[in-house]
DNA sequence: TAGATTTGACCGGT
DNA sequence: ACCGGTCAAATCTA
């Protein structure tokens, strides 16, 4: 069969731009829909940012399979992994939205990235964890390579968040001319499962409520008791081959508090949304670009948001992933 | 007692 | 030489 990659997005661009800046709506107006229900307050426009980023990646390199696929696994950790939400309840401004760069720039992608010369950082980083089983490694504590290349990207919060992944502390320090620390955490599945991802939080210096995250590197990781969760909540379990991450668009459950808050001794509510869309297409469980990590809203939830909120457009939207025609399956299909 | 956090040391990049 | 990112022993906590 042939069958240009290359081709087939860039005929598709369009499309799939279309569909996402849908979907972006779609998730504020879910976000809107959970905050009128008085579920959990946070942040409307962090439900958006998968989109943004998505959007970003096609901006990009749409033309590089093996980038773009890299990309949509390091979003798909942006998805799942850069938690939206609010601080919780009174700490989040009234507009939700988050203090950053303001409108889509609330996450950014660092756009001096080189694939390649990430490739071999991180590779540094599995050799390093290599060394631990043999006797040198003791005397290599602090070496590595240096993540300036790796592909990253930053949020602001008005609090500290939960983003529906499991972070371990790992190092607190002072930065240069700067005025809080800044506390350096890792994936915990890091080691059983070489998962690489990393992040940063630091308080924003003009605004000490607002934390600024930067992640680095993808979620390879499955969290087996997000997965367990996903099950427990399942209350059909034929309708769980299909789930749609909207990025943290708050709800839910309080799951884990943010290592980062026991430094700040505040309260966090993990926030992340799955859609999940009872659909004849299968997107498996094997796809850890999607599964990892997320909560589901049942189609029952998402039919009582219809019915409780003024969400104009969502139940026509929601009908509209849920038929035939599914716009989702469809970009999946053509990206991966 | 296992896992998480703290914190000083170490190392690479600039 | 300085700064930032990471390591890992010590300590804490559930």
């Amino acid at each position: 069969m042939e069958w240009s990659w290359s081709d087939s997005v860039l005929s598709n661009r369009e499309r799939v731009m279309e569909e996402l800046i849908q979907g972006r709506e779609l998730a504020s107006q879910l976000s809107t829909a959970y905050d009128n229900r008085s579920v959990v307050n946070g942040d409307d426009e962090g439900s958006a940012e998968g989109f943004v980023n998505t959007l970003l990646i096609l901006n990009g390199k749409e033309s590089d399979q093996e980038f773009v696929s890299d990309q949509i696994q390091g979003n798909s950790s942006g998805v799942s992994g850069v938690s939206g939400g609010g601080g919780g309840g009174s700490g989040v401004s009234d507009d939700g939205s988050v203090v950053s760069g303001g409108g889509a720039d609330l996450s950014s992608w660092d756009a001096n990235h080189d694939h390649a010369a990430a490739i071999k950082s991180e590779d540094y980083t599995e050799e390093e964890i290599s060394c631990k089983s043999t006797s040198t490694f003791k005397d290599r504590r602090g070496s590595y390579k240096r993540r300036k290349t790796t592909h990253s990207w930053t949020r602001d919060t008005p609090g500290l968040i939960d983003d529906g992944h499991a972070w371990r502390k790992y190092g607190h320090k002072v930065i240069h001319n700067a005025k809080h620390p800044r506390n350096y955490f890792r994936c915990t599945y890091k080691f059983d499962q070489g998962c690489k991802a990393t992040k940063h939080v630091q308080q924003v210096q003009d605004h000490p409520s607002v934390l600024r995250t930067t992640y680095y590197g993808t979620h390879t990781c499955i969290d087996y008791f997000k997965t367990s969760d996903l099950v427990l909540d399942c209350t059909n379990l034929r309708d769980s081959s299909m789930f749609i991450s909207f990025d943290n668009a708050n709800c839910l459950t309080n799951k884990q508090e943010d290592p980062f808050f026991a430094s700040f001794a505040s309260s966090s509510v993990k926030e992340e949304l799955i859609v999940k869309a009872t659909s004849d297409h299968t997107l498996t469980s094997h796809d850890n670009h999607w599964l990892p990590s997320d909560y589901l809203v049942s189609h029952d939830d998402l039919m009582a948001f219809k019915s409780s909120g003024p969400v104009s457009g969502f139940s026509s939207s929601i009908e509209q992933y849920d038929g035939d025609d599914d716009v989702f399956s469809r970009i999946i299909a053509e990206l991966i």
